[in-house]
DNA sequence: GTGAAAGCGCTAACAT
DNA sequence: ATGTTAGCGCTTTCAC
């Protein structure tokens, strides 16, 4: 059994494959009566066109690329898992493939590029999370579309996908205080990231909002990246400071599982002694004691709208760089309680 | 700067297109000195085959499907992530692209099937992990190469990279038996799945080994599947039936952090008071309190072997049904101890 | 050792 | 409203 082609069609239809050609593309100039016969020759001979061979013709591939670092990809929290599967279900819709490629985070200039950007089998490209600048710089070369995915270099004018950081550190915050706590910690991996900062913007924000001054002493800024083990030694910082803190925003629930972590160890209890809220809403509710307030960003949402966004673009519907927030929410569970 | 083809190398080497696509096929045919000049031409424009112009005349597109369902890659731990990794790896050095797709685990017969398989866009199909029996039965009749990962339909012929799970299921109860315990649980999901029967089965062996006889009261196989809540759920019949465990091996580490979370809460300390081994390798050391003993699985590594597997069957350099068993590891933390 | 030419399956411009 | 035809970039057979 070899597959049908446009050949096998037009002859059981009775018609030029230009006309089968036409059919497939839905075009109106042909009469329905024809249409209908065609169309049930390809039903009847299980006919899908060969993408090679539009590809040919067309110079599209229908693949789009997605590119992230390896350690985003395999670290524990499914958290581009769940973006990468967006992208996968929203380019079924719009008859494409993904093509998922992990690049090195430390990105070396005679490191060669993502085999799709060569081979030019892709139509563009999806980036998720920080990617070397290197690696950017030389792909800005290869006039592709490209859609960024939760991180976007300073000062860059692309479309993509971003998370409403500063909201979500308001609403955590604010969230802390109407439980009555006044000394809320911060902590943040690498400040210079731009989520992590818009993050502490909201903090900021709802502080002073409720007129509570910024208190510099319990806010730990200076870890490189923002896992468990940094929230782990945040919490020691500020623990063996002899900080009066009531609660904490973690700047993700990696850092506030560390946070926990360590008071654990030195028999602290949350949220009895120390409400904690971290923030993505990676940890499934009964796989942590205890299950941890945060805020949550609809992950599978935005790799949906990153893959939307790149559609359009290809289709000609939108140029320019437009950015799409997807919206963040609130998920009080059992870390933070009321002082 | 439209992307150069093999009519511009062509020019460019003052030869045929003929002798370019020899050149590139590294055909023995071609002189030295010709092959040196189009090389060089190669090089200086940058060029790279189009894989849709190929894949039109070789009938080949050089894209694998991967299939698994959503709630496997979708999952807490990063199991199949590595797994899907590690195809990825092996397909670059195959020059080879892989489109992941999920598919639900509840398969109705009226769902479509995987796009890239109606599309004809790949060459061949890995599975990973367990799948509905109808959309495999369904699959199969497309006549293209099948590789599995970590399951095998029973009484079916396939090749496959496997676990060695019942080498794994022995390792651990060796170590607790070691370790002085004598009353060892075991706990796992549904036993009807192959993986988990033949944990089972080390399990036994290494009883009998050990001359200890099977005590039916603290063998907990009756959940649905191995997860967290289903390790919380075992632990909860195991203890509350009276019975004096000193040791469980949960026959992976999702259902091993369940059953410490349900002894957390009876204030019941692991490994003092129960030594608890998982299985798979999943949890990082430091994010989670006791630092889980468990059997590594190296997952990227079946990825690998799973794509060269279908490499080589792609290049006819294998028929047949050859299965791959991947070696386990046992590692010790800190959640095991001696009685 | 190299080139000419046919053809893979499709699209789109142009005829009819 | 439908058909004819020229390629898209490549591989491969067959000449030379």
């Amino acid at each position: 059994m070899t597959n049908p082609t446009i050949k096998d069609v037009a002859k059981k239809a009775n018609v030029s494959i230009a006309t089968v050609s036409l059919v497939v593309h839905n075009n109106r100039r042909i009469s329905e009566e024809t249409k209908l016969r065609v169309n049930e020759a390809i039903k009847k001979l299980n006919y899908h066109p060969s993408r090679s061979a539009r590809g040919l013709v067309s110079r599209k591939t229908g693949n789009i690329g997605f590119i992230l670092t390896n350690d985003h990809f395999l670290r524990t929290e499914p958290f581009y898992t769940h973006i990468f599967i967006g992208t996968e279900f929203e380019a079924r819709e719009n008859e494409l493939f993904v093509l998922l490629t992990t690049v090195n985070s430390s990105y070396s200039e005679n490191d060669s590029l993502p085999r799709f950007i060569l081979d030019r089998s892709v139509d563009g490209i999806i980036i998720a999370g920080k990617i070397p600048s290197n690696l950017l710089e030389k792909l800005s070369h290869y006039k592709l579309p490209i859609v960024f995915i939760d991180y976007l270099p300073e000062n860059k004018k692309y479309p993509g996908v971003f998370v409403d950081n500063i909201c979500g550190g308001k609403l955590a915050t604010e969230h802390l205080i109407e439980l009555g706590h006044k000394n809320i910690a911060f902590i943040g991996g690498d400040i210079e990231h731009p989520s992590i900062k818009d993050r502490f913007n909201g903090y900021k924000q709802a502080l002073s909002d409720a007129k509570i001054s910024l208190n510099k002493n319990i806010i730990e800024i200076k870890e490189e990246y923002p896992g468990r083990i940094n929230g782990y030694n945040a919490a020691k910082k500020l623990l063996s400071n002899g900080n009066s803190l009531t609660a904490v925003f973690a700047c993700n629930d990696a850092m506030a599982i560390g946070f926990i972590q360590y008071l654990r160890e030195k028999g602290l209890k949350v949220p009895q002694d120390i409400s904690v809220i971290g923030f993505d809403d990676v940890v499934p509710e009964n796989s942590f004691e205890p299950a941890l307030s945060t805020v949550k960003i609809s992950k599978m949402e935005m790799g949906v709208e990153a893959m939307k966004l790149m559609s359009s673009i290809l289709k000609g519907q939108i140029s320019g760089n437009k950015k799409i927030l997807v919206p963040v929410e609130l998920v009080i569970r059992k870390s933070t309680n009321i002082i």
